[in-house]
DNA sequence: AATGAATGAGTGTTCATTCAT
DNA sequence: GATGAATGAACACTCATTCAT
């Protein structure tokens, strides 16, 4: 049931977009009564939470899972395969990603999006830190931040976007701009 | 008149969050009727719009002249200069950034935000022209995009999140990000 | 405005009850929309207060204009006739009565009855006071208490649940009752 | 199973007051479901009813049994008695008092109210019947109605508001009351 | 141009009650 | 008998917008 909501959730905010999605039209996409929903939720926040949550973990996945297969390579081909594991997941979703990027406020979400980039800011940096824990004169951390958070950004506008830009190209210049900030890795 | 609402709006959004920022709050905050907006704008959305491209209006100018006085000179002083300029003219506002970037749903100002964005990778994108036309085989545009979003993205990130990362260690890292992109700017 | 609501909900209490009367039943019974009820009042227990109110002051007034009148002659008579004018005044608005003591959870309008009852047994304190400062050994004040609790709660009884008492024996029973209490006054 | 749907309700009614006193809460709180609730009341009413009932029988039995063991006494001596035990009985369930008097709307368990008011005035009024059939002009009924409800309502009042007024005194003026208003008794 | 009273559809949420299991 | 998921009408309240003055 729980299930059937956030299924039902999911299709009003990808139909009707954030501002119209009210817990009567998602009850009603559900096929249930407005009080049922709060039988498995205690407000409108969860609903959404719950929904957003549920494409959160999934991209979760596929992004640690990739990262995780390459985290005993190194360079560009590494690079280079794990930057188009993260544009198929985000793709795959573009839509949805839409919705949470353009029409959520951030503030709702954003600790849920601030848990999954610590996540991966922290292997990111553990990667980093195991190649070259000497690495220039910066810390892993701040440099997994740095990275992290360009690639993140830049993967989904470009996917939201869809700039004139060839995707091989993007990617090229993706793990370009890795290399060019990690030289050694 | 107009400019006596959108300050309204500015105030009515830094003292009370976007949730609260109805038209009857800033028509008072304005000491006008709520009537009388809708003689200057069509809707709440031109209100907040106005709002915020007053906002945008002035980072605009203070980027895009960094971005100017740089312009004929080169090298990693130069792009640093920028970056000092632009994380001056961020924090300058960080509060409004926040409301900005974390309250608003993106949807109602990316048109704005897209504009910004586009004379600012114009710009970048001329200065990488004029500097090497031949740069490697991805075109200026190109180039320009990734790098305007990067740095546009990191430096608002670092200025509301305020990472445990030095400013000066932060600025470093991305001129290193820079350069390492584009080597030979 | 403000009166046509607090007719409304005078209307809606008698003909529906407490429990019927929302903000939304008073507004159509006053021929407008529940947001214009929402000018006048900030919230529902503010449009009852107000209704409530409304009676309360009417019969605040002809009371105390009662007692009043009384107030510099003495005896059986004069408290005959204080009680009679009280009758009257209650059992003019009875229907009414029936509602904000039966139906009204009393704390919601405690501090306006017992504003009343203050103003009341301040009165009567007085008089009693005036009368025979010396008085037994007991306070006016004490007095008064005991006695305008007694005939309030014994009039509005009677007025509600209409015992098979004549009024004129009621009423000398009640003489009977205040003689015997204060005997000197 | 009653009773222990009845003690949740008392639970309920003292923990969280009437206006949170509902059928869910009172299931919860008896540790059953609510459909089981509907297997032994008809109905929300029903259960807050037997709750006040059970509350109303307590405090029945404590008054007619004062008022039985005075019966063959009289005097001042056995109703100062009879009023200590009422004020010693109201005093004991204080809280649950002001919950029943100033949250309930009286309607809801008037008839309950009213019944224990007839037994007792049944009661007082064969004491006067049994002490002076012929006393004064008036008919015992009617003096005990007058009687019994003042004296409810003072020691109600007494025990809620907590007047600035010392119980000896207070009694004391009780007696004086009822001396005076049944002289011969 | 300016007003501001009026609107009314819409919101998130509750809870007494039912009924299939 | 007991359950508890499901109900759905109802609630108090909001606010972007309009329009007669």
């Amino acid at each position: 049931m729980v299930e059937r909501i956030v299924e039902a959730g999911r299709a009003v905010l990808l139909r009707d977009g954030y501002d119209a999605a009210s817990t009567n039209r998602v009850a009603v996409e559900a096929g249930i009564s407005p009080g049922s929903l709060y039988q498995y939720f205690p407000n409108k926040d969860a609903v959404i939470s719950a929904v957003v949550e549920h494409y959160s973990d999934h991209l979760s996945e596929r992004i640690t899972a990739s990262l995780a297969t390459g985290f005993d390579e190194s360079g560009p081909t590494m690079v280079r395969d794990t930057l188009e594991a993260l544009l198929d997941a985000l793709e795959e979703n573009a839509e949805f990603l839409r919705v949470v990027i353009d029409e959520l406020p951030r503030a709702e979400n954003s600790s849920r999006a601030e848990a999954l980039e610590q996540r991966i800011v922290g292997l990111v940096g553990a990667y980093i830190a195991a190649r070259r824990p000497e690495i220039r004169d910066v810390q892993p951390s701040t440099a997994a931040w740095v990275l992290v958070r360009s690639i993140e950004h830049l993967t989904v506008r470009y996917v939201l976007e869809r700039p004139p830009i060839d995707r091989d190209v993007f990617v090229s210049e993706l793990v370009r701009l890795v290399a060019g900030y990690l030289p050694d890795v």
